[in-house]
DNA sequence: CAAAAATTTGCAACTGTTTGCAGGAAAATG
DNA sequence: CATTTTCCTGCAAACAGTTGCAAATTTTTG
């Protein structure tokens, strides 16, 4: 790999991510973590990353608005908001998970859509509540402090009981061969639920989580309809997502 | 999580909560204590944020009063909040409606308490979730945009199958004849639930609803066990209740 | 085309940073 | 005033960065 080819790489990382470690580029493009640190240094000369220990930032690192949970990739979450909504018609009866994806959603619903949204997860419905014409119906169970959303019998039978006409799923991890994980069992079973009882299921994936994978399978990549994520449909990560026949956004 | 990017996710919850915690920031982000502090040293150095025991506050503490809504029965609602705290025992199962005085009542629960609070008000909720030791079981349903919280059959039959120790009612009107009395159908149906389902039932009056009446009767005075007021019990206009037998705080 | 020069890369020894931990001091709490 | 919580200090381990150097590669030049 070329010098050149190798920073626009790295450059390519960073911006995508808004971070980059020098330990993962170089096992990722096999080279010593010298010329990692070189590269970044060099990068950093020309103003276009911010070094620090450990790897590098993008430049508008400083400028990344924070949403509530600590991840810093906003911009990515409103792109694949974006693309979620334009999947959501007037009239529809839509089911949501939580995550801070799902939220992005919540924020930008047109104000002229007339939707039903079902939910267990207290962020998203607060931000739901805000808008004049959508119908709001909050799944109701123990609340888990740490998801921020109803878990547990009660709010996996009071989902099967309905059909969505879609439902949009936070993912944090999604492969082509193993399909959905997560790493916490309540989450799961809510997610299952969720997936029986809509008619299309969306995942909303950021990139980073694109083929990785968690301990507890929530579903096969078959039970997919539609995979959103900030990138653009063409780009090469998500081939095998489209030759397995999921829609690419 | 590299050291740059930990300190722009702590400075953003800083300037979102206006103070953080070194005990939950170092579970949240996952690092100890000392990481944190040392972090919040370097940001206080750079000016960023105001170190204090415990944590640290944002650089605009000085400037923002105690968020106050804007409603002048902010200090009445405390003062009623406190007693009604008081009546809460530990291992005990809380059901509560909706309305400010009881989100005034969830701000002013004592860390240590440990119970069961089973709420349909997300404002409530919201507070609920803060406590450590508080296990939050929410009334799911339809969301009733205007009192937040949650109405309809499903979130009564839910009611329904509870035995809570207790009740606390935030109450807009309440009569010595009449009993408590309320103008939303729904919100009325849900509270005379929540009295069939509880042991104790305590009703959260500002002392201008007092020997005031609304179009939809909710229960009689004989259902009621106690009233809270911001008003000494001693108080004439509290006295004919004391003779009706109920408890008055 | 081959030799020289310049660049790039990886290695090794060394230096600097970051982090968690153990103890004792200080502050807050009841 | 005793207990709990938070803070500070020094220290060791793990990790990251620097420097000099030599081998490999590319570019330049005779």
């Amino acid at each position: 790999m070329l010098k050149k080819e190798r920073q626009a790489y790295i450059l390519h990382q960073v911006n995508l991510h808004n971070k980059v470690l020098s330990s993962s580029l170089c096992t990722e493009i096999n080279v010593s973590e010298d010329t990692i640190r070189r590269d970044l240094q060099e990068l950093a000369e020309e103003g276009k990353v911010i070094k620090v220990h450990g790897g590098a930032l993008s430049q508008s690192f400083n400028h990344v608005y924070y949403p509530t949970n600590g991840v810093y990739s906003q911009n990515q979450k409103k792109t694949i908001a974006n693309k979620a909504v334009s999947l959501i018609k007037n009239g529809m009866f839509v089911l949501t998970s939580g995550g801070t994806t799902i939220i992005e959603l919540a924020r930008s619903l047109p104000p002229h859509l007339k939707a039903t949204f079902i939910s267990g997860s207290i962020p998203a419905v607060l931000e739901y509540m805000n808008h004049p014409n959508i119908e709001v119906i909050l799944i109701g169970d123990r609340i888990s402090k740490n998801s921020k959303i109803t878990v547990g019998p009660e709010a996996i039978s009071k989902i099967k009981q309905i059909k969505a006409d879609i439902c949009f799923l936070g993912t944090n991890a999604i492969d082509a061969e193993i399909g959905i994980s997560d790493n916490d069992w309540e989450v799961v079973q809510l997610k299952k639920a969720m997936i029986e009882s809509s008619k299309k299921i969306v995942s909303l994936t950021i990139a980073e989580k694109i083929n990785t994978v968690q301990p507890i399978q929530i579903c096969g990549l078959s039970d997919i309809d539609t995979l959103i994520t900030e990138l653009e449909p063409t780009n090469p990560l998500l081939k095998q997502y489209i030759d397995q026949g999921i829609e690419v956004l």
